[in-house]
RNA sequence: GCUGCUGUAGCUCAGAGGUAGAGCACUCCCUUGGUAAGGGAGAGGUCGAGAGUUCAAUUCUCUCCAGCAGCACCA
């Protein structure tokens, strides 16, 4: 047998008979680390401990304390373990997948009947067995045939269908939890029982596509967490129960920010205090965008059918939109319009009018573009996912030359505005081409690669997200992440040579030639009711002072102050706060506590001795101690707060 | 749209085959109280909508609507 060098992580290295297997390496080493061994890094690459190593390579064996490596394995072996509880108490489930994802794992099952949160407590209670009989997991390659067969005389043609799948010259590799067997890539632990029993928890039941495609099988998936000790479960449940309260649809009640109601799915029923977050959002934005270069413009809201057809967007998306039918008295046919899904085409008809010269570009033309899309049910989200909305739209046209510097320069716009906005870290999506675009193929390669360049040269490397792009262009996402960790793309940029083609928009060159200026769609916030619901998950409802809706609430602790917070009430109103006076015959203590539940940051409380020294006690939001302070100081000070961040 | 769950007072929720209950909020009265709920009284509901089963349905069944979790979708 060839001899092969092992080199450790202390830098010594060791000779051992090639095919030697971490496990063996480990028990070279003491008996103790074999046994807490759970898997091994091999060149860099997650190595189980039954893997022969069949060359000279660098190895670090893993234990528990190793993090990456032990969650990573718990949560697969979690899967394995819970496939394996649902086949032995319902023996006619037929399985198919079970990756680890973030902070756990789920697994896809085929079963008639629906899984209750009474059999989800049926197989935790199965995962325990199998995990406190610490029965070895072990694993082989098998030939191509020999599996498929194996997986049809089980009656399992998902598996089957999944071997078809994998490319032939890969390799089959099955894996035995005792005596349950799944085809997976691995690694795994040792034996079962290295999964901690008490660090796991089975979360929710919901259906899921086969291969994640909507004309396929809808399967059942059940959902789990699973960590390293009992602590750390908990502290993750404590941490899911905190992300709950700090929901926009719970605040939105509590706050009294807005509505919505059965007659108008998906669209939002704002009330004075949500509205005044909205309002000034807007008035920021519009502030920005001046600054930013843009001209705003405003354009209709029920448009003809014909535009959308011209621009592509009747055909790919008809059932998605709002169709407005007219019956013209004396017209032959209906009118069949529809509400405004997206505002770009009725920007090139602005665009259109009047003659452009290469002198005008880059023309930067923004609008806050209300637009109705007739959202897929399932797909609406409180004012995340709606079905009206107004986005803070923007299209740039531009030659080609000018894309990687006015995507550049956006890039850099949207930072700023989202550091303003609290907002430090953003992550940044590339989508490119989907199978179903319009616009030939040398025009997306061209497409992409400014765009892709533009953001390497502005300072991201972004995610790839192959296959996501618009049916006109490549993409750009920055994307916001709410109270529970689920992703929302917020601002977009976008790269369209088809658009201007389509609904033909020209400029004259230097050369006194017509040429098709590039378009590029972006939206910093994206649409303000998903920014504002994703700006309230992020402050928890305790909004920045310059955009909370009730700024300052000065309440009265016996009824003799009454005048003296009107007259506290009128002073912050001219300085330009949002302040109301609370005179309700209440003690201090109810009123504290309504205002600090309604989110207010500032409660001013007078009583005698502050009407006499015409000073005020301030209380701010989340804080237990109070200053007393001159009114005329109060009034200086939550002036300044109350100022934008782009007007400090 | 798909799978599953849910829908009872303004809000949060309990309840049961014989047409409903709590706490908070609301209105009135008492209380003027110093930083997260002072006391009392009162008013408030076609039990999401429609159909079916039943002597009787808000409760059981079906259809629809809306919401929630996830999947699919997201110009």
């Amino acid at each position: 047998m060839a001899q092969i060098s092992l080199k450790f992580p202390d830098g010594n290295a060791r000779d051992y008979e090639a095919g030697v297997t971490p496990a063996e390496v480990a028990a070279s080493i003491s008996t103790s680390l074999g046994k807490k061994a759970i898997s091994a890094t091999v060149n860099d690459q997650h190595w189980d401990m039954q893997w022969p190593i069949p060359s000279d390579a660098s190895i670090a064996i893993h234990t528990l304390k190793d993090d990456a490596q032990a969650l990573e394995l718990i949560r697969h072996d979690c899967a394995h373990i819970m496939a394996r509880a649902v086949q032995e108490i319902w023996p006619d489930v037929k399985v198919t997948i079970g990756p680890v994802i973030e902070n756990g794992w789920y697994y896809d099952f085929d079963r008639e009947e629906p899984f209750t949160p009474e059999d989800l407590a049926q197989v935790e209670t199965k995962m325990r067995e199998i995990i406190n009989k610490r029965e070895p997991v072990t694993t082989e390659i098998w030939e191509r045939d020999r599996a498929v067969k194996f997986y049809e005389a089980n009656n399992e043609p998902y598996k089957v269908e999944l071997i078809d799948s994998i490319p032939g010259n890969e390799p089959l590799r099955m894996y035995w939890h005792g005596h349950w067997q799944d085809l997976c890539r691995g690694p795994h632990l040792q034996h079962t029982g290295q999964v901690p029993a008490d660090a796991f928890k089975l979360m929710n039941v919901a259906g899921a596509y086969w291969r994640g495609d909507s004309n396929r099988a809808m399967l059942q998936r059940i959902y789990g967490v699973a960590f390293k000790n009992k602590q750390d479960l908990k502290a993750h449940l404590t941490m899911l129960e905190e992300a709950a309260k700090r929901d926009h649809r719970k605040l939105g009640k509590e706050m009294d920010l807005f509505h919505m109601q059965e007659e108008a799915p998906g669209q939002i029923f704002w009330h004075p205090n949500g509205w005044t977050i909205y309002t000034e959002l807007q008035d920021y934005m519009r502030r920005q965008q001046r600054r930013g270069g843009y001209v705003e413009v405003n354009t209709p809201q029920v448009v003809d059918r014909k535009l959308w057809e011209a621009s592509g967007h009747w055909e790919k998306y008809q059932e998605n939109m709002f169709i407005v039918e007219v019956d013209e008295e004396h017209a032959r046919e209906k009118a069949v319009n529809a509400l405004k899904p997206m505002n770009c085409p009725c920007h090139v008809q602005v665009y259109n009018q009047g003659l452009k010269s290469y002198r005008d570009l880059p023309l930067r033309m923004a609008e806050f573009g209300s637009c109705n899309r007739y959202e897929p049910s399932g797909a609406l989200h409180g004012i995340m996912r709606v079905r009206g909305f107004t986005q803070d739209d923007g299209h740039i046209f531009c030659r080609e030359d000018q894309i990687e510097s006015e995507t550049a320069e956006f890039i850099e716009f949207l930072s700023m505005i989202y550091k303003d906005l609290g907002f430090e870290k953003f992550s940044v999506k590339f989508s490119d081409r989907p199978e179903k675009r319009a616009g030939s193929d040398e025009v997306w390669d061209k497409a992409e690669a400014a765009l892709l360049s533009a953001t390497r040269a502005a300072g991201y490397e972004p995610e790839m997200n192959p296959g996501e792009g618009a049916f006109y262009g490549p993409k750009l996402e920055f994307v916001l992440t709410d109270a529970i960790g689920r992703d929302w793309q917020c601002g977009t940029h976008q790269v369209d040579f088809v658009l201007p083609e389509r609904l033909d928009a020209v400029y004259i060159g230097e050369d006194g030639a017509k040429h098709r200026p590039v378009m590029l769609h972006r939206a910093t916030l994206g649409s303000f009711e998903r920014f504002i619901g994703i700006l309230i998950e992020e402050h928890a409802g305790k909004l920045p002072f310059w955009i909370a809706p009730r700024q300052v609430v000065v309440a009265s602790i016996v009824s003799d102050a009454d005048d003296f917070c009107r007259e506290a009430v009128a002073a912050l109103k001219a300085a330009g706060v949002r302040a109301e006076t609370d005179l309700r015959n209440e003690k201090i203590n109810y009123k504290v506590r309504e205002h600090s539940l309604g989110k207010v940051p500032v409660i001013l409380a007078i009583g005698r001795k502050e009407v006499e020294d015409r000073t005020v006690t301030i209380r701010r939001l989340g804080e237990k101690q109070t200053q007393v302070v001159a009114l005329d100081e109060v009034i200086a000070s939550l002036n300044a707060d109350a100022v934008a961040p782009d007007l400090r």
